[in-house]
DNA sequence: TTTAATCTTGTAAATTTTTTACTAAATGGT
DNA sequence: ACCATTTAGTAAAAAATTTACAAGATTAAA
């Protein structure tokens, strides 16, 4: 049982660990990155303990040796680069804030992915599979994100409607039927006039799949909430990557329906390729 | 200089190597996951080499050793998952393929930031800085990128329009003058009517920064061109994630002007978090 | 075709690194 | 205070990697 993050994993055993050993957590924690460049005998000296107490580190926590530790925490550091510092600052270089706007992004959208729950996602494909209409609602950064999602679902032959405009919104809302699906995308998941229109769908015996961060309004006025919580951890950031993160949990509900619909759907996205084919220059 | 991405770099590498060492290579590529976990010996063998000739070929793609090497593409492997299967299937869970959506937008997004070509970049983040006017042009997926680009640069206090319909957009190339900036966004870079708003808008004496795959017309025709290059791996997908990774490039450029734009950023983005809360539920 | 020079690859030895076995010290309970 | 048990270090063994060197292969020139 390897867990997937061994700083987790490091931290869950920090109690249980003997006092040596947890000198050596402490000062791995401390030093993630430069930990993974270290042998044995560097990290035994910075973290005043002997060479065997490192091993035995290792082996609690969970790895089989030194190298395995290794391993397992450059793979994690890897695909979390928050653990870095991702905080733009003012004399960051082009590279330095490009790397730490796409590594947020990606950092987010490996969180997002970890602790989606899938039986609410599922839920979420079956109810757009089933249903006859399709509305995205979405204020400010998510009306942008309601948009690519009509733009999305409708090359995969499903009609949809994406509203930004809460009077618009609320007609559509009314005008929905039983099994249709309404579709609220919020980062804050506190819009007012998104949780208004929220209460109509219901009331027309619509289904809401709400997009949201859990333990909001919005998350859990819907009928099936899918939870995206991005860490606020920078002020400019969490609308960008959590925009993002919305973006994607889009892109799994219509990869999930296209599954759904099956075979017919190749022929069609073919068909589709060559009538875009006609506004575009030639291929070489 | 050891590039990000070691499987790239094996490529590469990949003629100037000497037979045997060769044979490293294709083992390594053909083995990314199992490699990990070799001792030199493992991989000696297995390859049909000497291990000297394992550590010949380390150094020849830039690594220090083979430990190096193994801690190098452990970490590109955790970051870069598409180097197992993408592809969705018909029998995919539910997990499988929500899985396969997220890695192959992380990994598209590493791949994009690997490959920017950062002076390039700098450039754009100039030109908008002076700018007067900004506008972002895109058709079909693009549209909702040009849409979310407006809002985004609208939140850092700098006016942007955007224009998904192409009598609109040419109107506005025409009334660009000196120095202002047209952002032209598209996925596969052979928009016709695209390209005709690029032609207008250098006309009238406006710089235009493309987002569009390296050697496509868009990119060609552009005053500065960032190129994003997302490989066509599955029909499906691709419009996915090289959307995302047009957003994220946009992300980039409105982190870069903001932060030439200095302090003054920070109270007003809380002065705007001011006017928000108003329409949003109260926190807890 | 032969020969010399260079390049390529493996063997074996040396070095480095990790792990094990064991002992001394420390801790805690009676 | 004494014994049992746990904890941590020393030193030796084992494992793994790297280096030095020599044999074989390849290429170019005579």
């Amino acid at each position: 049982m390897k867990p997937a993050l061994l700083t987790q994993s490091i931290n869950e055993e920090l109690p249980k660990l003997r006092k040596s050993e947890r000198k050596v957590a402490e000062f791995v924690l401390q030093n993630l990155m430069p930990v993974i460049r270290m042998r044995i005998v560097d990290l035994a000296e910075r973290a005043q303990v002997s060479e065997p107490t490192v091993v035995r580190f290792c082996r609690a926590i969970g790895c089989r040796g030194f190298q395995d530790f290794k391993l397992a925490l450059a793979q994690q550091l890897a695909s979390s680069p928050s653990h870095g510092q991702i905080a733009v600052t003012d004399t960051d270089s082009i590279k330095d804030y490009t790397f730490k706007v796409f590594d947020s992004t990606v950092d987010t959208l490996l969180r997002v992915r970890d602790n989606l729950v899938l039986e609410n996602l599922d839920a979420a494909v079956s109810a757009i599979y089933k249903s006859k209409r399709l509305e995205f609602y979405g204020f400010g950064a998510s009306a942008a994100v309601a948009f690519d999602a009509q733009h999305k679902f409708f090359r995969l032959q499903i009609t949809a409607s994406a509203y930004a405009d809460p009077h618009l919104q609320n007609m559509s809302a009314t005008s929905l039927e039983l099994d249709d699906v309404a579709v609220a995308i919020s980062q804050s998941g506190r819009s007012l006039a998104l949780l208004d229109s929220i209460e109509l769908v219901k009331n027309s015996g619509g289904i809401v799949i709400g997009i949201a961060p859990s333990h909001s309004p919005v998350a859990a006025a819907a009928t099936i909430s899918i939870q995206v919580d991005s860490v606020d951890d920078n002020q400019i950031f969490t609308p960008l990557s959590s925009r993002i993160a919305h973006l994607v949990v889009i892109d799994a509900l219509a990869i999930g329906v296209a599954q759904k619909k099956g075979p017919n759907l190749d022929s069609h996205l073919s068909r589709m390729r060559e009538s875009l084919a006609s506004l575009r220059t030639p291929l070489d």
